[in-house]
DNA sequence: GAAAAGTCTTGACGGTTGTCAAGGAACAGG
DNA sequence: CCTGTTCCTTGACAACCGTCAAGACTTTTC
């Protein structure tokens, strides 16, 4: 009883509960930011009350991070499926572009997030370790997608894995931005911006 | 008396208290962030108490956007000198990642407020406008140094200027954070970065 | 079915925030 | 010197914040 030896229910649900007040946090982060999302708005758009959030976390920090890791966690294998089913250099580029576009049109407020995220890991200490993590993991996740694109493309990779994922990072906030400013034709722009750059990033072998 | 016609002093002197808060703002705002500074904080680091902000600014918002749009109309010419001053392509580079480097030593504060402010415009509607303005001007700014380059190398500009901005914009970005976060080499590896793509983004011809 | 453990709600606390009104200080013109 | 204008400080306001303790409700255990 003290211990844990039940079925699946001593302290899994407590790790049951917290991903879903989790999942409903995230969706008021993603409509509010990190700054204007209290604890109580959080709340509020749950099926909890304002009161439950520290007895899953000890801290709302703690919540946030533990938030946003359990979204990227999420969407960390977004682009697997299109690299696995690729067969040309070409096809590959074709669905890497579309994916990305689909997750604006689909995700724009956990992508805001979590560059909101990232901007306020500059001013706060207590917030690096966790963001340094989650951008190393995205730009693994950009890299497989590089470094299977130079393999059917017979060429190698002329950029180191975090100048990939820094160029490609740029010019996806950009789109995201331009896309929740309402500007019509971002997304499209992305789409060919990625097909012009991507033969750029393999040496011309 | 009511209309403006002395010397210098009849509403310039409003201007220039303006500049003067916003120039103190500035300071607690890069150090603190959006979010966390308040008006109490910013007048406390200033030679002014925190109720003179509503004689000055109607809005805290107002504050912000004005203090940010002071900053972007200094630091918007900060490549014209190397740019005037290139004599060849290789030098341009050259002379392009220093100063790209060395507004990261100096002014790493002011870039996070920056990236901070766009990020925030992603949830607060009200921020856009002045954000998309001031990123146009920066786009202005990295174009005058891309097709003079261009120019130089006896090259054409191998993609639209936006594109240019985003993929440098990553890089910088990316730069930044391992700057504050105290990652050593992370500003040498932008150099080299700058060196690697400059060319990259001119028509092989 | 009683007791114990776990889960959640409610309400309150100290503190901070943006905003603004009231009034003093500095300065102008007469 | 008086008076009106401009400039700035002080203090207060209502609202909101994160946090936590007290207790009620639910579930499990014996």
């Amino acid at each position: 009883m003290t211990t844990a030896t039940a079925r699946r229910t001593p302290a899994d649900k407590h790790d049951e509960r917290r991903r879903a007040l989790a999942d409903s946090a995230l969706r008021t982060l993603g409509e509010l930011g990190y700054a204007r999302a209290s604890l109580r708005e959080i709340a509020n758009n749950s099926e909890f009350s304002h009161g439950v959030v520290h007895y899953y976390f000890h801290d709302k920090l703690e919540l946030i991070v533990y938030c946003v890791r359990q979204y990227k966690a999420t969407c960390v294998h977004r682009y697997d499926g299109v690299v696995d089913s690729a067969t040309t250099a070409d096809g590959l580029v074709e669905g890497f572009a579309d994916k990305l576009v689909e997750t604006i049109l689909d995700e724009a407020p956990m992508h805001r997030l979590w560059y909101d995220l990232r901007s306020q890991s500059m001013f706060e200490e207590s917030l690096r370790e966790a963001v340094l993590q989650i951008d190393k993991t995205l730009e693994d996740m950009i890299w497989r997608v590089i470094s299977t694109y130079a393999e059917l493309a017979g060429r190698a990779p002329a950029m180191a894995p975090s100048v990939a994922y820094g160029l490609l990072d740029g010019l996806f906030q950009q789109a995201l931005l331009g896309h929740l400013c309402g500007r019509k034709g971002v997304l499209d722009e992305l789409r060919t911006q990625v097909h012009e750059l991507m033969p750029v990033l393999l040496s011309p072998a």
